[in-house]
DNA sequence: TGGCCTACG
DNA sequence: CGTA
DNA sequence: GCCA
């Protein structure tokens, strides 16, 4: 198989780890013989518990002895015979008083919590969500029964950051769109929906990521959100300004080391306050180091300032907003004298560009800058030789402020709803999750990202290309400025990574969408098609932003093994 | 001191 | 080179 | 600019 990777799957795998315990724990009818008693009504048949009743009251121990005993192999009445301890008590030295350490860590050690919700879930949930005393994270994940879900083991956690808050999806599963087939509304003669196959949809019940009791000290940065906006936001814009900078002016490799830098700063749970705690974050080395220091002593890094203010700065910023201007572009542009997005208009003969009508743009928009470059003829003719293949630059330029704007969650939404009716038009029975930084949880996104499948394997080919030309045709994709399709079966290549069908658009609500308010704001929309072995490999790949912090955690998705990418975003 | 993710158009 |  |  040249494609080997842990099951994405949500598929449960209950196959439990057999406990040692049998007898010592009583199931409330302790006599009938598995194969009598129904299974189905066990939902955690394999796992025998034991309650640590200290700083519970009456009715919640009897609650959960309750359902201890209706839905577990049994509640112990010795924790060492016990797969799972379940307790409300948070502090080591208090629960030693009721259970021996070395037990305590041979074991999973849960706050009631996962009781509860992995019954109302129907299967075990991943113990480390519930992890009731920090000291036991990592035995607690380590021993839980029924969980296959190692984590991985960041490198960059190990210096024992505790984390931070859920990721609070307030629409929890809405990012997850089906055909919308199952509408009993129109004829009787169409076929019956296409049953989506388990593997393709969300864990039913969906995985609780939102419950509050997620032990907000997980060690591991896949088991930890990176918080919206992190304790330490001030001092990362601070240096983020200056990483944008060296990305501008070429200097990648620091900008790299920027980027790393402020993605581990920003894993960091607490507000920062001496030089010490921030030594031990990876990536901060003599330079940046330096420049902590003055942000904890003045409040600001000088550097940043001096940049933020420059001129230069702020000309490449603005130029390389413009979707197709990178670095390199920006720095041609600005050494051509060119300073404003007048300029650029003018530069690449965008049509109203007449002088007269330039000035007066200038002072509508009240550009503090007035005609900025030496009388150079209006910039092409002649001049273009290098540079206008870009005749598209000239959209982009259109483009600009649209693109700018955030999308707010609930347009993000609707533009999936939208767009997964057209697709159900085509192809009924695909399935899709938005991803990017709206399944991040971001309350605004800058584009909308869809992963598409269909449970037919042979039904995706192609089928990008159909959407878009349909979306196109109905004038919700405007502009398409990137198509390609299943990279050739080569047969030297054996991983199916790279045989995304994907399109980046622009598309706009149509008018019938109950969001379409007079004239709506052109978005940027892509759209990725992955087979259904790989799409929920898709989906974490297009979840996680740049820079891709590496963590160990078994295999990778392109089978090139030992890494998989996690975690962080910067700014 | 060399290397920093990768793949595509 | 620019984008994801 | 940081790390191996």
């Amino acid at each position: 198989m040249p494609f080997k990777r842990p099951a994405p799957t949500p598929t449960q795998s209950n196959s439990g780890s057999e406990s040692p315990s049998g007898s010592k724990c009583s199931s409330e009818s302790s006599s009938p013989p598995p194969a009598k008693r129904p299974k189905m009504t066990k939902l955690l048949p394999e796992i025998s518990v034991y309650l640590v009743q200290a700083k519970l009251d009456a009715p919640a121990i009897a609650e959960l002895l309750t359902l201890g005993e209706r839905h577990t192999k049994g509640v112990c009445k010795d924790a060492a015979h016990a797969d799972v301890i379940i307790t409300a008590i948070s502090m080591r030295r208090r629960l030693e008083r009721h259970v021996p350490w070395n037990i305590a860590t041979s074991k999973a050690v849960v706050t009631p919590q996962w009781l509860r919700e992995s019954i109302a879930h129907g299967s075990a949930l991943p113990c480390g969500d519930y992890v009731a005393i920090e000291d036991l994270h990592d035995s607690t994940v380590q021993n839980c029964p029924d969980c296959k879900c190692k984590p991985c083991a960041c490198s960059d956690s190990s210096t024992g950051f505790s984390s931070t808050s859920s990721p609070r999806r307030s629409a929890q599963g809405q990012d997850h769109l089906t055909s919308p087939t199952t509408s009993p509304t129109t004829t009787s003669n169409k076929p019956a929906p296409i049953p989506i196959p388990a593997n393709l949809l969300p864990p039913d019940p969906p995985n609780v990521t939102n419950l509050a009791k997620l032990s907000y000290t997980s060690r591991y940065a896949c088991q930890r959100a990176s918080p919206l906006v992190c304790p330490n936001q001030d001092l990362v814009r601070e240096l983020d300004i200056i990483r944008q900078s060296r990305a501008l002016e070429g200097e990648e490799r620091s900008a790299l080391s920027y980027a790393r830098a402020i993605s581990a700063i920003k894993a960091y749970p607490e507000k920062i306050r001496s030089l010490k705690q921030v030594q031990k974050v990876p990536y901060i080395g003599v330079k940046i180091s330096s420049l902590v220091e003055e942000f904890l002593d003045s409040g600001q890094i000088s550097e940043a300032q001096k940049i933020k203010s420059s001129e230069r700065f702020q000309t490449l910023s603005l130029f390389t907003s413009v979707y197709g201007i990178g670095p390199t572009a920006a720095r041609r542009l600005a050494a051509l004298g060119l300073r404003s997005l007048d300029d650029l208009e003018i530069y690449y003969g965008v049509e109203r560009g007449a002088v007269e009508q330039n000035s007066q743009i200038v002072e509508v928009e009240e550009k503090p800058r007035q005609s900025g470059w030496k009388g150079r003829d209006k910039g092409r003719g002649k001049d273009d030789a290098d540079g206008l293949g870009d005749s598209w630059i000239r959209v982009a330029l259109g483009l600009r402020e649209d693109l700018s704007k955030k999308i707010p969650r609930d347009e993000v939404e609707e533009m999936g709803r939208v767009v997964m009716r057209e697709l159900d038009a085509l192809e009924p029975g695909c399935v899709s999750t938005i991803v990017g930084g709206y399944r991040r949880g971001k309350p605004e996104s800058n584009d909308v990202d869809i992963v598409f499948t269909h449970p037919d394997a042979g039904k995706v080919k192609g089928l990008c290309k159909r959407l878009v030309r349909r979306l196109h045709e109905r004038g919700m994709v405007t502009h398409v400025m990137h198509l390609s399709g299943f990279h050739g079966h080569d047969p030297l290549r054996t991983t199916h990574w790279d045989s995304l069908e994907k399109s980046l658009t622009v598309f706009v609500l149509p008018p019938s969408s109950p969001l379409h308010a007079g004239v709506p704001v052109r978005r940027r929309l892509d759209l990725i098609f992955a087979p259904p072995e790989v799409y929920w490999t898709a989906v974490i790949g297009w979840c996680v932003p740049y820079p891709f912090v590496l963590c160990e955690i078994g295999e990778r998705a392109d089978g090139r093994g030992g890494q998989e990418r996690v975690d962080h975003v910067p700014a």
